[in-house]
RNA sequence: GCGCAAGUGGCGGAAUUGGCAGACGCGCCAGCCUUAGGAGCUGGUGCCUUCGGGUGUGCGGGUUCAAGUCCCGCCUUGCGCACCA
């Protein structure tokens, strides 16, 4: 190139960021001081407010990472970066979230070891991070497959194995419910003060009764349930890992449901604080609505309605217990325990509507048949079904307890076993799935809700009015509003001892063992009697045994009888092992556990250990907790009046993608570590960010194969303007992706470090656009974000000689007010992530310092210093050549001069009837009268209002409207 | 179906409280420099125009001196939930 010698080329940019990303490791610059534990510096953490800023955990990609991936990162970095100029002790590092399914996936498919395969993938991605210049407190980088991180992940599941929820429990909070340890419940056992289950006394009870006993209370146990078995992946699932087309969210393979032993986490428990305490951080109103959506929890009440002719009652759930009057038959699921008890011997009664037999002969007959009907239904089939409401009566009767009404009891598979009681009291006058089963089969519908003026006469009424037809000899609803009309009939319910209020969730507890090899083993082991033991503290980590077949065992995708089988079940010398737990009872013979833990485990609390992790004695030195994530003096402002902060991690940034399940996990262990009294937050993440996706071109041919981007040619029409792709001479069809393999979009940080530096990608990725929003990549546009660098780069250093050009001269008039107004914007920009318009604001500045003759220093040091969290390589070398020995990573990031920000004078603007007509400069502190006076003589405005003048309205001193008569 | 967002130039996107629509960047156009330009610099760039101006923030209505912004109705796109009683 025929270039000036000292041009910011992608060159020099690379030569630049190289240099500076070895001096930030050589002195340690990002490295954030603990006040205790073993990296305690008091002294330097002294005196400063604190701030923990963190991505989500990133799993090391054998693809290595796109241009996409670095967003958040750059993100958090440019916000970290600017509140280290303003003197705060910031923390922010990076580990690796390392165990899971694709490490292992593709280590059976390359026949490498998955630690191997997995430890080659981080080599390769911090390689990239670096090179990115992110300002990593790069000793605090760790990783889950670590036996020094996993045995706190272990030894966090033994505290909450040997918890159980306490509801009535008292809370620091002030709340009550809460963990606490395992043993406090048995001494309230042994003591007599908590009757056993079976009401024998605790010391009659064998081990193995008292451990079933203990099961039923511990906050981690085992349970044989319904879980969802996915043969094709070779493991069990969690809900929240299930699509809603019954599919595995990995893999996308079928999932059935098979009755298995496996490990729970009592996550119901805390359902009502995940749902309340969201109230309490400052998170986007979708990730809340989520996370509400999946807890699910429903205000409502359980009513029981007798069976006619038997010693049983169906119990159901209801929200609407206002609409009582209106159930005018009752509706049990598939799975409902309590029909065989009620359905009648013999045939149908003579007067039995025979659309209600499913044709069958005799009740018993039409149940068995739409049961086995509905258990052969996939979960596809029942969804796609939709709104035909299918169902087979049951040949009973219940009682209406409010009117003595005996209603016919059907079995349907719109009512799910697993919510509420899986059964329902059906008020089709009120509710859209009743109306069409009543629809459906003819049966009765009373409206117990005066529906609003032309409400349709064929429609439920779900709305709110005023109750009608509800009445007894004991209580009236009718004329109450919902709220009201539901408190009465509680309270009388209740009195009656036929129902109470209740609540309901959707969330079940969370399945958390896996049938795979690359996880954490858990520290539990049985012993001869069947018996869990937790394995003591001292004998953490149980390691992951080194195994010559780590591949799981998988099936048949379809194959819904197969059973799952751990890999870690075939090292038998693992698995049969002789230990003294130390509780007394000596040297014994133990099973291990051969599940590994799910993906999840990891991610639950890493943010905690980045704040200590060389601790040997503890996952977290409480000081380092209590400092870094300790409740702040005031609560986020969206909090409720008299609301506690959380604490929590200062900001979190990362993708939408993990709102339910990683969000929602992390919070349920956190509060257990918090119930247990480890941690002093009850929040994991004060503040979450959710940054939206970088998206790029993708290329279909006409077969709809996608063809590689980066060879796809663009040509206008020369005739229509129309723009065309073609790619090896034929014409392909552009559309946006998720930039992947799979649309053959990718571009790699790589080629953009060659192509311009780290710098440029930084700057661009960042003026794209709002952060929360999702955005196309242009390779193209990037030059926009270089040009900028090489200006900045060229008001400061003369191209060609390399030496510094600045002069030592005061700021011009304008030159100050456009530097402080740009400092005003910037300053108010990076906290609020507001970075595009904060760069839009610099490349002003910086496009009106080039103008100038001369570049004054005082302008030039100012823009470095507020360029530099964005673009820190080249600010830090413009610093050190405009004389700087420091870094410039602690330089004081500059702060308006409140005098240069307000205007001498101003442009009014003038409009007629609301249009723009002319423009008048003006004093700033020009009277209203004054410049009415002005604006009224102005000669277009004479012009206009020779009819008169209606009104006149004036904004002293920006704007006067005159509006003619 | 229900719920929540969002619709602004050729493109990504800016616009305190309602008060100059289109900051900044890409692209495009012109000029300069250059052997050359997929480099750089300078200027221009919503649309229409008879060069006076007109018109313009998804569509239709409304409130207002004044609406991208507030209200009502619709359309489109994206996301979430989807028999949750």
């Amino acid at each position: 190139m025929s270039e000036t010698p000292h041009r910011y080329t992608a060159e020099l940019a690379q030569q630049i960021e190289l240099a500076w990303q070895d001096r930030w490791q050589e002195e340690g610059t990002f490295h954030a001081p603990n006040p205790a534990g073993p990296w305690a510096e008091p002294e330097k953490v002294a005196g400063r407010e604190k701030l923990l800023v963190l991505d989500m955990f990133p799993y090391p990609s054998g693809a290595g990472l796109h241009v996409g991936h670095p967003l958040g990162y750059i993100a958090t970095d440019v916000f970290a970066r600017y509140h280290r100029m303003t003197g705060k002790n910031v923390l922010h590092c990076l580990g690796y979230d390392a165990f899971g399914l694709p490490a292992e996936q593709y280590a059976v498919q390359t026949g490498q070891h998955p630690r191997k395969t997995t430890e080659d993938n981080m080599v390769v991605m911090k390689r990239q991070l670096r090179r990115l210049g992110l300002g990593h407190d790069d000793r605090r980088t760790i990783a889950t497959i670590d036996p020094g991180y996993y045995k706190w992940t272990q030894w966090i599941f033994t505290q909450i194995y040997d918890a159980w929820y306490d509801p009535e429990a008292v809370r620091p909070d002030g709340g009550t419910g809460r963990a606490r340890p395992i043993t406090e419940l048995v001494e309230q056992f042994e003591s007599g003060d908590r009757p056993t289950p079976g009401g024998q006394r605790w010391s009659e009870l064998s081990p193995a009764e008292r451990s079933e006993v203990l099961d039923d209370f511990r906050l981690a146990y085992t349970s044989q349930a319904p879980v969802n078995w996915a043969p094709g992946l070779g493991t069990v699932l969690s809900n929240e890992e299930v699509t809603n087309d019954g599919r595995s969210e990995r893999g996308n393979f079928p999932v059935f449901k098979t009755n298995l032993r496996q490990w729970m986490m009592r996550i119901t428990s805390y359902a009502d604080r995940l749902a309340d305490d969201l109230d309490r951080v400052d998170w986007p109103d979708k990730v809340k609505a989520m996370q509400r959506n999946w807890i699910g929890r429903s205000q409502g009440a359980r009513v029981a309605f007798p069976v006619v002719g038997r010693d049983a009652s169906i119990e159901v759930f209801t929200t609407r217990p206002d609409t009582l009057f209106g159930a005018t038959f009752m509706v049990l699921a598939p799975e409902h325990p309590l029909v065989d008890e009620i359905v009648p011997q013999g045939e149908w009664a003579a007067d039995t509507n025979p659309a209600w037999t499913g044709g069958e002969a005799t009740p018993e007959a039409a149940v068995a048949a739409y049961r086995l009907a509905a258990s052969r239904k996939s979960e596809v089939e029942r969804q796609t079904e939709g709104k035909d409401k299918t169902g087979v009566f049951t040949g009973a009767f219940a009682t209406n307890p409010v009117n003595g009404q005996q209603i016919p009891v059907f079995m349907a598979d719109y009512v799910l076993m697993g919510y509420g009681t899986g059964a329902i009291m059906a008020v089709p006058g009120q509710d859209h799935r009743d109306w069409e089963f009543a629809e459906q089969f003819g049966l009765p519908i009373i409206r117990t809700v005066q529906p609003s003026e032309g409400h349709p006469d064929d429609e439920p009424f779900t709305g709110e009015g005023p109750a009608v037809n509800s009445a007894n000899d004991e209580v009236s609803l009718d004329g109450l509003g919902v709220a009201e009309a539901k408190a009465a009939i509680i309270e009388w319910l209740a009195a009656k001892g036929s129902g109470q209020p209740t609540v309901s969730y959707k969330l079940r507890d969370w399945l958390f063992s896996r049938q795979r090899y690359w996880g954490e083993p858990f520290p539990i082991v049985f012993d001869e009697d069947g018996v869990s033991h937790a394995v003591p503290d001292w004998m953490l980590p149980v390691e992951l045994p080194d195994v010559p077949d780590y591949s799981p065992k998988t099936f048949e995708p379809e194959d819904a009888s197969s059973q799952p089988e751990p890999p870690l079940g075939r090292v038998e010398d693992w698995v049969n092992v002789e230990l003294d737990l130390g509780d007394g009872r000596g040297v014994r013979k133990y099973r291990r556990e051969t599940n590994t833990m799910p993906n999840w485990a990891g991610s639950c609390w890493y943010y905690l250990r980045y704040l200590d992790p060389a601790n040997d004695e503890a996952f977290v030195d409480p000081a380092n907790e209590a400092y870094w994530m300790g409740p702040r003096a005031t609560p986020v402002a969206t909090a409720p009046a008299g609301a506690t902060d959380p604490g929590g991690v200062d900001l979190y940034i990362g993708g939408v993608e993990h709102a339910v399940l990683h969000l929602l996990y992390a919070r349920f262990w956190h509060k257990v570590l918090y119930d247990l009294g480890h941690v002093t937050s009850d929040e994991p993440f004060r503040k979450y960010f959710s940054q939206g996706y970088i998206q790029a071109a993708a290329y279909r041919d006409d077969r709809g194969q996608p063809v590689e981007s980066s060879e796809v040619v663009e040509a206008t029409d020369p005739d229509s303007g129309e723009v065309r792709y073609t790619w090896n001479g034929q014409s392909v069809a552009r559309e946006y992706g998720k930039i992947g393999k799979s649309l053959k979009n990718v571009v790699s940080p790589d080629e953009m470090f060659e192509q311009y530096g780290a710098d440029t990608l930084r700057v661009y990725e960042m003026s794209m656009g709002p952060l929360e929003l999702s955005k196309p990549w242009e390779t193209r546009a990037v030059v926009g974000a270089q040009r900028f660098l090489q200006r900045l780069w060229r008001n400061v250093i003369d191209e060609e000689t390399g030496e510094v050009r600045v002069v030592d001269a005061p700021l011009d008039d304008a030159t100050a007010r456009a530097l402080h107004r740009t400092i005003d914007a910037v300053s108010k920009d990076f906290p609020t992530l507001g970075f595009n318009t904060a760069i839009a604001r610099l490349i002003e500045l910086n496009n009106a310092l080039t103008k100038l003759d001369a570049v004054p220093r005082e302008a030039a040091e100012k823009l470095v210093v507020m360029v530099a969290p964005l673009a820190p390589h080249i600010a830090e070398e413009l610093w050190q050549r405009l004389g700087h020995d420091e870094s410039i990573t602690f330089g004081t990031f500059p702060v308006a001069d409140p005098a240069l920000l307000v205007e001498d004078t101003v442009t009014c603007v003038v409009q007629i009837k609301g249009k723009v007509r002319d423009r008048l400069e003006v004093p700033a502190d020009i009277t209203e009268d004054a410049l009415r006076e002005q604006v009224l003589a102005l000669p277009k405005v004479v012009a206009a209002t020779e009819a008169g003048i209606r009104t006149v309205i004036v904004r002293a001193p920006k704007l006067v409207n005159v509006v003619p008569a």
